[in-house]
DNA sequence: GTCATTCCTGACCGAGCGGTCAAGTTGATG
DNA sequence: CATCAACTTGACCGCTCGGTCAGGAATGAC
């Protein structure tokens, strides 16, 4: 509840004191949870002010505007995306790489549930404010991974599946975990998805999409 | 822009005058688009009305409420998922079933996209309209086609994947590109999907589904 | 014509919205 | 002590929200 070192203009980042961290976290996790659950325009000021336990003027004092806090959120998801897209190589082994890319985007779902549904309601609204990542950086990572997914498929040690539709499939697949949580959670009549239900579900994904890529594990062989 | 003859009560559905009819279709339309886009607080009557070419009483002289609206729109969503859940048994071919899934879920989510976009933000926003639907018949649902998985599997005619993981991903990946539309028009540089891409979507996630899942398909053995 | 019913809509209302602002508190520094 | 930047917040503003309502227009039965 005080500070005064610590140079920072209202209603714009980079200040560094302690009480501005803290507060700035609460208030970003409370409005990544209001903005996953109502989209850009259900999602109010009084909400996320309530949920963070601040009064209203306090959070725009920090976060300056709505729409500046809902770009933040976006691009501190972005920023948690791209931390796992680690390059990959012709010569790596796709099997490998297939099971580290639906674990590391499992695992991003599961540490991130609310950053998912922020993302999934952008998305679902057009993207009005992702277009331009959508159609520059992400589109150019999945096309440099299409092209390492052909080589494998020439070189046999893949089906000749179409690579793009293949990174939609283990995008939505991991996703849904997190953005259809509630429809997950109702159908399978549990309160929450425990550790051994999401490495469960891993294995499962793995399995079928490795097999039916035609990708054969180097570790363990699918039995038939 | 005239109608007597038939019985309506202000805000209440029944009536089935020729106006009505004509009314109330382009209201349904409108409001699919805009709920789906920004979820049931961020969409706004006013815009709903604009888009259906009404001025706003007059959408509320046919619907009575925005909450009414969006649950008639839910309804219409949720009968247009059940005409297509025909039963299955045990003595079926697991191959066709299968298929036939997920060819009839891509068609639904391509004849009806905003239907589909408008479900998922409800389910992303915590299914509060849906808590009932998603615990009750639905689940039954899965639960009856998971009983039937699970005899397949123990009979050898597929593997013994979890039936309910493997229902879920066949949702997810067909849902993804009505509900992700925008993301995947971004990345492919698309347009539109035209048939051509949603036939060989769907031809690529029954290839991989049903390979993945050991189940062979009886017309066409998949070349190695 | 009269009448009843349905359809239509501009004007309006209280509540909530994002955002501003001025007046304050706090705490480190000299 | 005084000073000052950082922080805090209740009051307020213009606007939009969902919803109401009164009154008029259209239509068919008689």
């Amino acid at each position: 509840m005080s500070q005064g070192d610590v140079p920072a203009n209202p209603g714009r980042e980079g200040g560094n004191g302690a009480t501005r961290e803290r507060n700035e976290r609460e208030i970003l996790a409370a409005a990544e949870r209001v903005f996953a659950a109502h989209g850009y325009r259900g999602a109010s000021l009084a909400d996320i002010a309530e949920q963070a336990g601040l009064p209203k003027s306090n959070v725009l004092y920090y976060m300056g505007s709505k729409r500046g806090l809902y770009v933040r959120l976006l691009e501190r998801m972005m920023a948690r995306w791209n931390a796992l897209l680690d390059d990959i190589s012709v010569e790596d082994d796709p099997a490998e790489v297939l099971e580290a890319f639906i674990r590391s985007k499992m695992r991003l779902s599961r540490r991130h549930p609310e950053g998912s549904r922020l993302f999934a309601a952008e998305i679902l609204g057009g993207a009005p404010f992702l277009q331009e990542y959508l159609r520059g950086d992400l589109r150019d990572w999945v096309q440099a991974r299409a092209t390492i997914f052909r080589r494998w498929a020439e070189r046999g040690l893949m089906d000749p599946v179409d690579p793009v539709w293949l990174i939609f499939l283990i995008w939505s697949a991991t996703q849904h975990y997190a953005d259809f949580e509630a429809q997950v959670l109702g159908i399978t009549d549990r309160d929450s998805l425990s550790d051994a239900d999401v490495e469960s579900i891993t294995a499962f994904l793995t399995r079928v999409i490795l097999q039916g890529c035609g990708v054969r594990p180097r570790t363990e062989p699918a039995a038939d």
